[in-house]
DNA sequence: AGCACGCCGACT
DNA sequence: GTCGGCGTGCTC
């Protein structure tokens, strides 16, 4: 037998592959690229992906190790994931090991067996005799149930209350049998038919629908109710008839029962679903009916975009502004810009939809590499909702609201209509402090105020969890008039019970909607008829509709205008207009007040007076004066560390490897255009420097020649790893970040 | 990232 | 005399 070494992709940060010897009796010709492998890797038991075979390789040969044991036969991942997730690794700098883990359920990477997806079930022996000898009335309910419907899940008899006795009764007079598959989810009613369409809407629908054979970006960037959706299903349709799979990307908060229900009542095919909600198997269930095509739309959450699918043909990606698409760490990667190398590689369309596009991808429609496509009416009767500036400067505030708002919020609510007040600030109050020396209850780990709660009493930090209690006096100089200062959504529901004490009033924030299930209960509280308020943070502003809604009352938008990020103002237009967006969505139209200090803000009365399409234009142009993204590409590399000058002097080490003038990635070339020189800012430190614990610090590394830029990033990351005496501070790269503060 | 190896302070 | 602190270096 001739020698030969497999190649696996550990997941390890380790940017690189680690050979092993074959496991005993296995041939070269076993293994293949894709399959699992189970490796001992520095004493730990891994689950690796075999990359190839090679051999000879240049591992001295007593530190080869047989590898454990080879977990499939037939590969797990095929050769369009493999390949996808190498790109992946090249482009965001993370060793591949890294990304062939993400595409993996958790399940499979412990080494569990792929039947561990099937579940054990009854089904109907056909021909359905009318059966004569069954003893009993619980096994004639039992038989009932098989004579409605075919197929049981077994867990679902049990639960039940039949006994396996009564069961296996039924199997041994051979009306039924036990089977052991995937069990699909229910199959979609398929009975609402397709909506008429708007001649924009047609007109977008033919457009994409021309170029399903090949690859393209559609931006599709519709005003909140033009009827997005109504052109993806149509397009699905298509598709779906062509025999092809369909995925559809939504942001973490968007996925709800009534948006797969949304599918599910047009399409008879069967809807799957990826969220973190689900536990191991659900996932593993719904990996593998990907996997096998018995799936053909897959609707998911960001890590959805590595599931999967043999016979893709279309990506939608809904909200392709949000930022729950950037995984924000660990492996930190991009679901919209990786669907468009999916979609590149396997030369099918991408179908980005958003009403308040990200300026990345808008630059890339204006510039023409991506196709545009707007909608600018809304389909239906419902018309936009007027949206108008109150400026607070010099008024009296009753808790927090002016008193013309307080009034609206009345007519409203006498219309027996729903009212939305949109406080982006959870807790009872921001700020905890004394009147008398002027302090203020800080987190001793994190360079942050500790927020105020109320239900139960007690000080909490947003930012790293630490909680204490409410001291009753001032510890600095022992005043007991210490107070609540300022207001988050617990003290404005307090003060609007206060105000409208017979208006039933819900509230949407991380406290009050902890789990997916109290979300799902407030939102069917919402959907009851009648006058109510409605408080609360984002949660509330993102993906939902609420038809009810005549007027929606935004109270913080200061808060994002003069932030230090340079995207502060874009974020915080596509917050107001989502917001806004839910308002008025039937007949009656919406209204929205943006309380603010700075009415006469010039952005923002250009978002409330021309639109975001405006504002994003004139948004643009100032970035590309200051060669900001999308005119430069950005990388960020960060460290932190518990001693302050340590991860400022890995940063400094950084920068002077970096701007060394010998470095390729600086040369000039003779053509100016040719490559522009890379531009470092940093090392400076994080907006809130101190953070559980620990000092942050950034260095940020940009050039207009992305190919320049990523020259420079695999020698960086080599030189880090190179240096000594750095183990406490811990970096990483971000590439192309979200979050620039 | 883990994990082991290795070299200096407070305990039975 | 040992247990264990975490600095350093390696992982096929």
């Amino acid at each position: 037998m001739s020698f030969f070494v497999v190649k696996v992709a550990v997941p390890v940060p380790l940017r690189r592959l680690f050979d092993y010897l074959p496991a005993p009796s296995d041939q070269q010709s076993n293994y293949l690229p894709g399959q699992r492998v189970r490796v001992n890797f520095a004493n730990q038991l891994l689950t690796g992906i075999v990359v190839g075979t090679a051999t000879s390789t240049d591992v001295p040969e007593g530190k080869l190790r047989p590898l454990l044991e080879r977990l499939d036969t037939a590969p797990l991942l095929d050769q369009e994931l493999l390949a996808f997730g190498q790109w992946l690794a090249r482009y965001y700098h993370h060793n591949v090991g890294e990304f062939y883990d993400l595409m993996i359920p958790a399940l499979l990477r412990r080494g569990s067996n792929l039947d561990e997806a099937c579940e054990r079930h009854w089904t109907r022996i056909p021909p359905a005799d009318e059966p004569q000898t069954l003893r009993g009335s619980r096994q004639l309910a039992l038989w009932q149930r098989f004579c409605e419907q075919p197929g049981w899940p077994h867990h679902e008899l049990t639960a039940a209350g039949f006994t396996l006795a009564q069961i296996k009764a039924l199997a041994e007079r051979e009306l039924i049998r036990e089977e052991a598959s995937i069990p699909l989810p229910p199959a979609g009613s398929g009975d609402q038919s397709p909506l008429p369409l708007n001649d924009q809407q047609q007109q977008a629908l033919d457009r994409i629908r021309s170029g399903l054979d090949r690859f393209a970006v559609w931006l599709l960037e519709g005003i909140t109710g033009s009827g997005k959706t109504e052109v993806y299903l149509q397009l699905m349709a298509d598709v779906l008839a062509k025999g092809q799979q369909v995925m559809v990307l939504v942001p973490e908060i968007g996925l709800t029962p009534q948006t797969v229900q949304r599918f599910r009542r047009r399409f008879a095919e069967p809807v799957v679903v990826m969220h973190s909600g689900l536990n191991d198997r659900e996932r593993l269930q719904a990996w593998e009916l990907c996997r096998q095509g018995q799936a053909r739309i897959l609707i998911g959450t960001r890590s959805a975009i590595f599931t999967p699918l043999p016979e893709l043909g279309l990506i939608i990606l809904d909200e392709e502004h949000d930022a729950s698409f950037k995984q924000q760490d660990g492996v930190r990667y991009s679901a919209r810009d990786a669907a468009l190398v999916r979609a590149s590689k396997r030369q099918i369309p991408v179908v980005l939809g958003s009403a308040t596009p990200s300026l990345e991808t808008l630059h890339n429609a204006l510039t023409g590499r991506y196709q545009h496509l707007r909608l600018t009416r809304r389909a239906g009767l419902s018309r936009p909702p007027g949206m108008k500036l109150h400026s607070i400067l010099h008024q009296p505030l009753s808790a927090g609201l002016a008193q013309p708002v307080i009034a609206a919020i009345q007519k409203h609510l006498e219309q027996q209509q729903q009212v939305l007040v949109f406080l982006n600030r959870r807790g009872f109050a921001p700020l905890f402090a004394c009147p008398d020396c002027g302090w203020m209850a800080e987190c001793r780990r994190c360079d942050a105020r500790l927020t105020l709660h109320q239900n139960p009493p007690h000080l909490h930090c947003h930012h790293c969890d630490y909680q204490q209690g409410i001291p009753g006096f001032c510890p600095h100089c022992h005043s007991d008039r210490v107070q609540a200062l300022g207001q988050g959504t617990e003290r404005l529901q307090e003060s609007l019970l206060r105000l409208f004490p017979d208006v039933p009033l819900t509230r949407i924030d991380r406290d009050t909607a902890r789990t997916r299930n109290a979300f799902d209960e407030l939102l069917a509280e919402i959907h009851q008829p009648g006058a109510r308020l409605l408080v609360g943070t984002q949660m509330l502003a993102k993906g939902h509709h609420f038809p009810a809604v005549t007027l929606v009352v935004v109270l913080d938008a200061d808060a994002g205008l003069f932030s230090a990020d340079f995207r502060g103002m874009e974020h915080t237009a596509q917050l107001i207009l989502q917001v806004a967006g839910r308002a008025g969505r039937e007949e009656t139209p919406g209204e929205v007040w943006i309380q603010t200090f700075y009415a006469d803000h010039p952005q923002l009365n250009m978002l409330i007076n021309d639109g975001y399409h405006a504002l994003a234009l004139s948004i643009l142009q100032e970035r590309q004066r200051q060669t900001l993204p999308p005119f430069s590409h950005m990388v960020m590399l960060r460290a932190e560390a518990a001693d302050r000058p340590m991860a400022e002097q890995l940063l400094q080490q950084a920068r002077q490897f970096l701007q060394n003038p010998q470095q390729p990635w600086n040369r000039q070339h003779d053509n100016p255009l040719l490559g522009s020189p890379l531009v470092l800012l940093g090392p400076v430190p994080a907006i809130m420097e101190r953070r559980a614990g620990r000092f942050r610090q950034q260095l940020q590394l940009y050039s207009p020649d992305r190919a320049r830029l990523h020259s420079a990033l695999d020698p960086l990351v080599d030189y880090l790893h190179s240096l000594k005496g750095m183990n406490r501070v811990r970096w990483h790269l971000d590439v192309d970040p979200v979050d620039c503060i």
